[in-house]
DNA sequence: TTGTATATACGAAATCTTTCGTATACATTT
DNA sequence: AAATGTATACGAAAGATTTCGTATATACAA
């Protein structure tokens, strides 16, 4: 399904939904030009309207300016892409990608910890 | 560079050379087609033509059968694939992703395992 | 040697994504 | 009221990716 596999461009405009809330084009353009995504305002538009028929995002009109709410959770599509990604390139095994992910990452003493931790729990999961 | 960016169609051609090493674009169909990617035969030697174009393949073309080798290899390609989602909507944490990743899938402890002597060994890296 | 199977080459259609120009409507300013 | 600014709608061009048909060459079997 479409919805849960978003174009690059799309990730884009999502990101900055999810990130601020349920906007208007105008907003989401001018975040993309900050992020340094030259682009023009109906692009963006057309962009967010063809994310609305895709089912993506929902919008309200009932102002003169119409407001956009992602339908997906950054959540869902960050599973699903994480699925994606293990099964491509690395032959469906997690682990393989958290160790690659660790390897080539800086992750502070603090974040090391909460890894570690969630390491504990799922641990203590299995041997129940 | 479209090298480090390559297609799902592309990846899923590099992923049966990685597995499988260099070999033909009739043996490549025929596992893609075992994947259940129906596609015919001179479709995936159209790719496989273009992606020698872009520098993804390399050619041995002495014999009458062309032989493909990939010129990437898949750690490459899986740094700056998992460097892209992280980015794209992780903020940039890849701990944040570690922690989704393992949260979905289930590891074995064996893997639980590994991943923490890794976390052991990053962190004694860091207080040294 | 003639036919059949199997290769590559290559143009081009089909599809998807991205981009933007132009039309039109409405609100606000002058 | 007229001019200006800012919305949405929408068609369509531009680009990228994917697909395949047809032409042609070569190996091999009958």
């Amino acid at each position: 399904m479409s919805v849960s596999r978003p174009t690059e461009s799309e990730l884009e405009i999502l990101g900055v939904l999810w990130k601020n809330g349920p906007n208007t084009v105008r907003f989401v353009n001018e975040q993309l030009e900050r992020k340094g995504k030259n682009v023009g305002y109906t692009t963006t538009l057309k962009m967010m309207q063809i994310m609305t028929e895709k089912g993506m995002l929902e919008r309200d009109i009932s102002g003169r300016t119409h407001i956009y709410t992602p339908v997906i959770q950054a959540s869902e599509i960050r599973s699903a892409l994480i699925e994606r990604l293990i099964n491509s390139v690395f032959g469906g095994s997690a682990t393989k990608m958290v160790l690659q992910a660790l390897g080539n990452h800086q992750a502070t003493t603090e974040e090391l910890k909460e890894i570690r931790e969630l390491i504990d729990k799922l641990e203590k999961n299995r041997k129940k």
